[in-house]
DNA sequence: TAGCACCTTAGGACTACTAGAAGGCAACTC
DNA sequence: GAGTTGCCTTCTAGTAGTCCTAAGGTGCTA
């Protein structure tokens, strides 16, 4: 199956204009061009580009995602390294999922307080002012 | 009790370029200098920053932010718009949370793959190669 | 009084896009 | 055959948010 730019886009939920600038910054080595100078996009090639959305949307800079993909390209010799690189991958993505935990609490707490002064007809707790010695100025 | 930036910076676990930034951009209106012109940030701007670092973090750009913050100094009258605001960011990061728990099952996958390669000396299934022909060529 | 550590502002560099301009090519209608 | 649509192309410029540097002020301390 061969795709086109738009068709990849709409497929893998990201925009035209990542997609060529991965291709541009060398990450999907291998799309080809038809006899109009178009990129074709085969199966093999999503594959890679699932990979790369895998690893930027987990926080991966784009330059250690082109080293990543030399490496496969380099051979089984470079196991070691992408099995450590995986890892860090791996750590990384197991903490900012906890980050995110944490700072979804601190939203939660906002929508039920939001909830809670819309509902009951309460007062809004956190009293706006300017004046910095009322003391109650929070967000 | 009253902190200096790098204090700050240091307790919140964020670089003192990122507080001046949204301080600069008024989203730290309560801040206040000392005889030297230097910022001066008691306890409830640290809740105030609190709040901007978990906003910022489940991806609210700086513009929405500022606009909260408004919202919050305007008074009661802006409950409504604010609890949409916050159920939209609820919503937004229950999704990016699952955006990023699948991920890390695709990079658990590589992990394990990689370990399989290296403690049971197998071979690695996705040979790389620059002939696209081969069809194995897979990251 | 020299050195150090902190602070300040102004401005530029950087990443990873994002968007717009200007144009090519194919298929369609009029 | 001309025009329109709609996709694609490259090139260039802009953006947000962060980081960094330069140049300078202040205060502590030995």
């Amino acid at each position: 199956m061969s795709y086109s730019i738009q068709e990849v886009a709409k497929k893998m939920n990201v925009s035209t204009y990542s997609i060529r600038y991965y291709h541009d910054h060398g990450m999907l080595p291998f799309v080809k061009r038809d006899a109009n100078n178009n990129r074709v996009f085969e199966d093999s090639d999503l594959e890679w580009l699932h990979l790369i959305i895998c690893l930027r949307s987990t926080g991966m800079p784009v330059e250690r995602i082109q080293h990543y993909l030399d490496l496969v390209q380099e051979g089984e010799s470079t196991v070691p390294e992408r099995y450590e690189m995986m890892k860090a991958q791996q750590s990384r993505t197991l903490e900012e999922i906890n980050d995110l935990q944490n700072h979804l609490k601190t939203i939660n707490v906002k929508v039920d307080h939001y909830a809670d002064v819309l509902i009951n007809h309460k007062s809004d707790d956190f009293v706006p002012s300017n004046v910095r010695d009322a003391e109650e100025v929070q967000p």
